[in-house]
RNA sequence: GGCGAGGUAGCUCAACGGUAGAGCAGUGGACUCAUAAGCCAUUGGUUGUGGGUUCGAUUCCCGCCCUCGCCA
């Protein structure tokens, strides 16, 4: 095996402030577990880093309406997805979350590091102040007449008649949601970061990824540069709720979360070596040039991460180090890749929180299996294009394939073996031709998935496996040892015990996929040594309070992306069936649940 | 309005200049180890739409329609 590389897979921040669906798991936080496991099995070394994004303005507006703290919202949401992630399996070496100390520093250092190397300026403009409650107005707590249509009810950011994005501040009879007072326009100043300037970095970044950067990626970044070229954004805002502005004089002010989320894929690598006792491990992510960051992202995230975030870290040149550790010669890593996925629909609508429509990850699980939804999310994921949940095409696809051409396989092969072979893996004689040909074919997965894995292209890496699984089933048809064993038991053995080595290996190949059931196929196969490493919450105490963090333990991990050494004679388990079938009328039901 | 992505068999997707492929569903067949699963064979498409370039277009160019995202 070549040498490990190190390789950072950053995974979009959920707001803490709504349910996490399976639109959601599909378009970034499965993807990321996929590669994550494949990557890890390969040998690299591999960290897998996310968190809730705790400061986001609908948090604020839920804690308004509910009139309790961010807090409490922010750490409301934040246990649930912690509960989700550990059940589906999502191994994140740490889920954290943007409230916390180590965040607020590290979010300060990049700020002061992009304000010394002269890549932040100022700027005065209006904006709604509300006298009554004595603050300013983020834009969509602010109603009135839209100045395009004349509805009367436009928010400052956006009218719903007409659907255009609005500047607040032409807002005709503006109110403030909160109390229906008039607000006034009033000057503040801002931070802008300067896009502008770091345009001709930005363009370098994109076009030296070319050849790899999925077109969604590159062509809606590298076409609205050209287009319109880049223009500065604000990055502090007039709010309570946040990160303080580490600038004397701005103490009532807040950087603005889109500045500062992105900047959690280092602080969390960042609080991950401190939590493992390295403190510096952290710099073989990102001070070294050739390590690898893959950022997985919905569509919506696309400028932000492709354009906004690479800005940042550019921008901040050397700084960030010396502010930060007193460290000289350092830089950032910038982004290696941006996978971003588009959106999964929910039986031909779009899924959408407030109207209800979608399936929540928690209330899949409480009636179906883990393997079952990330099974359907990976086949029917949105890599090139908006796809779709449909609960007869979930019930089909669990049924026809997982169930019938996978699962099936496995529990014929090693039930068959485990009943004529007294529970053990029957011992082979010499290998024929077409034995030797079926493990060849098997032995080629480790490539042809595996590269495709490498490539980012889940689907159809899982569609490989799949068919793989599917030419053992021919093999098996056409060795038929349930004949063989009638009256030559040996030339039985030697198929069972191909046959089982075959489906050791697709054990592997479908591992990143299947964590969970591969699991148990590991165990049924007779290994002690799990396959993958173990899930586990803790609480972190700072000065912000308390948070709990979601972490993975791999040392006894034995998984390896290589081709099985099993033995012929080792005793193996009475297999059970790894996957459930699912009754034709689940459809139906679910799409009743889905409307009430 | 600007920048993009996408519109291919009933469903989910592939091909991206040379007679349009796969899986699933449908239909027929032989088998029985297995969650009546698996295997073999097979039906099915004027590739959103209207033009153009070409000996030839799903594939290149232009207009239009539809879906989705970002930005103004």
């Amino acid at each position: 095996m070549s040498k490990p590389e190190n390789i950072l897979v950053a995974v979009a921040w959920p707001y803490a402030s709504a349910d996490i669906h399976v639109g959601n798991i599909t378009g970034s936080y499965l993807p990321a577990d996929i590669f994550a496991r494949y990557q890890r099995l390969k040998g690299n070394r591999v960290l897998m880093v996310s968190g809730s994004d705790s400061h986001g303005t609908p948090i604020t507006v839920k804690s308004d309406a509910e009139g309790v703290e961010p807090e409490v919202i922010y750490q409301r949401y934040h246990a649930e997805f912690l509960t989700l992630f550990q059940k589906l399996g999502l191994t994140y070496d740490l889920f954290t979350s943007t409230h916390t100390e180590n965040h607020f520093k590290v979010s300060q250092a990049l700020f002061l590091a992009l304000k010394e190397n002269g890549n932040l300026y100022e700027e005065t403009q209006e904006q709604w102040f509300s006298e009554s409650l004595g603050r300013f107005l983020p834009d969509r707590y602010v109603e009135g007449t839209c100045y395009i249509c004349d509805y009367e009810h436009a928010r400052g950011d956006q009218c719903d008649n007409c659907g255009n994005l609005l500047e607040a501040n032409q807002l005709i009879n503006p109110r403030a949601k909160m109390d229906g007072s008039t607000p006034v326009l009033r000057e503040t100043t801002h931070f802008f970061l300067d896009l502008a300037k770091l345009q001709p970095a930005i363009e370098e970044f994109l076009e030296s990824r070319e050849e790899y950067l999925r077109p969604n990626v590159l062509r809606q970044t590298l076409g609205q540069i050209k287009a319109k070229g880049l223009h500065g954004r604000p990055i502090t805002r007039d709010l309570d709720w946040g990160i303080p502005v580490p600038v004397e004089g701005w103490e009532d002010k807040r950087i603005y979360v889109w500045f500062e989320a992105v900047i959690g894929y280092l602080s969390a690598t960042i609080e991950c070596a401190a939590i493992s006792g390295n403190k510096n491990a952290w710099h073989d992510y990102w001070y070294k040039p050739e390590a690898k960051a893959y950022y997985f992202i919905g569509k919506d995230n696309i400028p932000f991460h492709a354009m906004m975030w690479p800005a940042q870290l550019h921008g901040a040149g050397e700084w960030f180090g010396k502010i930060f550790e007193e460290r000289e010669n350092t830089k950032l890593t910038l982004p290696f890749d941006v996978p971003a996925n588009e959106f999964m629909n929910m039986e031909d609508r779009k899924i959408s929180g407030s109207a209800g429509w979608g399936v929540l990850g928690l209330d899949f699980l409480s009636r179906y299996d883990p393997d079952s939804l990330r099974y359907y999310l990976t086949i029917n994921m949105p890599e090139t294009r908006d796809s779709n949940w449909d609960w007869d095409d979930f019930v089909s696809r669990n049924n026809n394939e997982l169930v019938a051409t996978w699962g099936n396989l496995a529990n014929r092969v090693l039930a068959f073996a485990h009943k004529q072979w007294e529970g053990k893996i029957p011992q082979p004689g010499k290998l024929r031709a077409k034995d030797k040909a079926i493990l060849e074919k098997v032995a080629a997965g480790f490539s042809s998935v595996g590269d495709l894995l490498d490539a980012v292209k889940l689907r159809a890496a899982l569609l490989e496996a799949i068919r793989i699984a599917s030419e053992v089933n021919k093999y098996l048809d056409d060795s038929a040892p349930w004949s063989e064993i009638k009256n030559d038991k040996a030339a039985a053995g030697t198929t069972i015990f191909t046959a089982i080595k075959a489906i050791d290996n697709l054990k592997v190949l479908l591992a990143p996929f299947l964590p969970h059931t591969c699991e148990r196929l590991h165990a049924f196969l007779g290994y002690t040594e799990p396959l993958f490493g173990e899930q586990f919450t803790e609480t972190q105490k700072d000065e912000l309070g308390e948070h709990t963090v979601l972490l993975y333990r791999d040392d006894q991990a034995s998984g390896k992306w290589q081709t099985s050494q099993i033995i012929g004679g080792e005793a193996i388990q009475k297999p059970e069936p790894l996957y459930t079938k699912l009754e034709p009328s689940v459809a139906e039901e679910e799409r009743a649940r889905l409307r009430s």
